[in-house]
DNA sequence: GGAGTATGTTGACATCGTCAACATGAAAGC
DNA sequence: GCTTTCATGTTGACGATGTCAACATACTCC
């Protein structure tokens, strides 16, 4: 079947199941997210169309598999922004490196959230990597609260706040809602300029936080990003 | 083929258009977004499996028209939501009617949000009531600050911040993220919950606003302490 | 070294989106 | 009134997909 080899391949793979995860995410970065099927991960690794069936089940199966290794990606990525960095320029860090996975790695992102993965706690190891990205920002928001730059308590609930901003954000980029509404601000940007009314709240009229963000927004502040590393194969 | 229409009906429907959105509607809220099929919008409405053809021309024209009703349902409910309400009040409503409508309407939500409409310019009409949709939330926000309980200055960028939150948490609500975590509190209940937090700013420590949130959070004489009891197992 | 099992292949089936060719009937032109 | 035109709907077909059953191969363990 496959065009690119001629020699025997050996009749087992060795490791069939990487094998198709890595071509999925290849697929879905190259061809976008309709183009991810059972087949054309079977194609691409040059097995025969029904192998995948012996790994993955059927195709909720394959997406859990991309949707784990997505959500692992994701909490990396949220760990490296806020290392190294101080409690809140951590958490906007981290904001940017929500939604920068998410321009990155588009049909990966969608991945992790397809409908088909709904009732996800069928899949414990999907279950758990989910949980675990949550995790990182529960932890910048706490570390926040004990560097005294967010309100002590309820750091659930505030990181659930903080997270919706942010997917919601990186879901709307991704889908180009943002397009056509006269936004050209990029993305990123955005993550950043969110954060920052989360912390200062939209609110405060008159009150201290309006007047830092009214110094903050004079032009040529913007941090210069640290230009980030392409995505890593190993998983 | 219909099983539950014997007499001859007449060869051309006279609004099929109509009928099969109506019908997608119905197939999306019963069946969920995997049942929406060209032909299974088809069937349900009694015509030939081709027939959707003449309407919609491919599966995106459905898509793209069902996610025109729903842009503007959506519309409708955020303006409803402000009516009647102080500028503040309301958009905490507006904030909930959004989730509201998502968890009433997974189907639909997803599908203003398929991947396949991401170059909705394609298609004027929908790119309208998207805009029209966002337009809502621009001009509650306009008010707020007109009634003075938002910072002036930059009403989009706050909006864009107060869409991206709501939008995020209804895509976590209806792509079971909340689930898993600990996280039994309602979606709608989030909703405020999230809303005050943009208002006040979750950064604001010893200020007025978190005096403000202590006495809304406190009931009785909890006084919140940074209890995170979220997490049980992961290490 | 043989048995049992995990891993891949082949072929088949129903369903899907899409197309081309055709049928029907409403609207428009004369 | 009659015909022409064309939007609307049907039929049949095609390739692609997910999934299954039957079979082939080779690894592992006793």
């Amino acid at each position: 079947m496959s065009v690119k080899n001629k020699e025997p391949r050996p009749y087992h793979h060795g490791d069939l199941r990487q094998a198709l995860v890595l071509a999925s995410i290849a697929i879905l970065k190259e061809e976008g997210a309709t183009a991810l099927t059972l087949r054309s991960a079977a194609r691409r690794v040059g097995v025969s169309h029904a192998a995948p069936k012996n790994h993955f089940g059927d195709l909720r199966g394959l997406f859990a598999a991309v949707a784990i290794a997505g959500f692992r990606g994701l909490a990396k990525a949220l760990h490296e922004a806020r290392s190294g960095r101080d409690a809140r320029l951590g958490l906007v860090a981290a904001a940017q490196a929500y939604v920068r996975f998410a321009m990155e790695s588009p049909g990966a992102f969608r991945a992790m959230f397809h409908p088909v993965l709904a009732e996800r706690s069928i899949v414990p190891e999907l279950e758990e990597a989910s949980r675990a990205a949550f995790a990182e920002l529960v932890t910048g928001i706490v570390a926040a609260q004990a560097a005294g730059v967010v309100t002590p308590g309820d750091a659930e609930g505030k990181s659930l706040t903080a997270w919706s901003f942010v997917h919601g954000l990186a879901s709307l980029a991704v889908d180009a809602q943002l397009t056509g509404k006269g936004i050209s601000t990029p993305p990123e940007v955005l993550a950043a300029l969110g954060a920052q009314h989360l912390f200062d709240g939209l609110g405060n009229v008159g009150g201290a936080a309006e007047k830092r963000a009214m110094k903050r927004a004079t032009p040529g502040k913007t941090r210069p990003k640290a230009r980030t590393k392409a995505k890593k194969e190993s998983a």
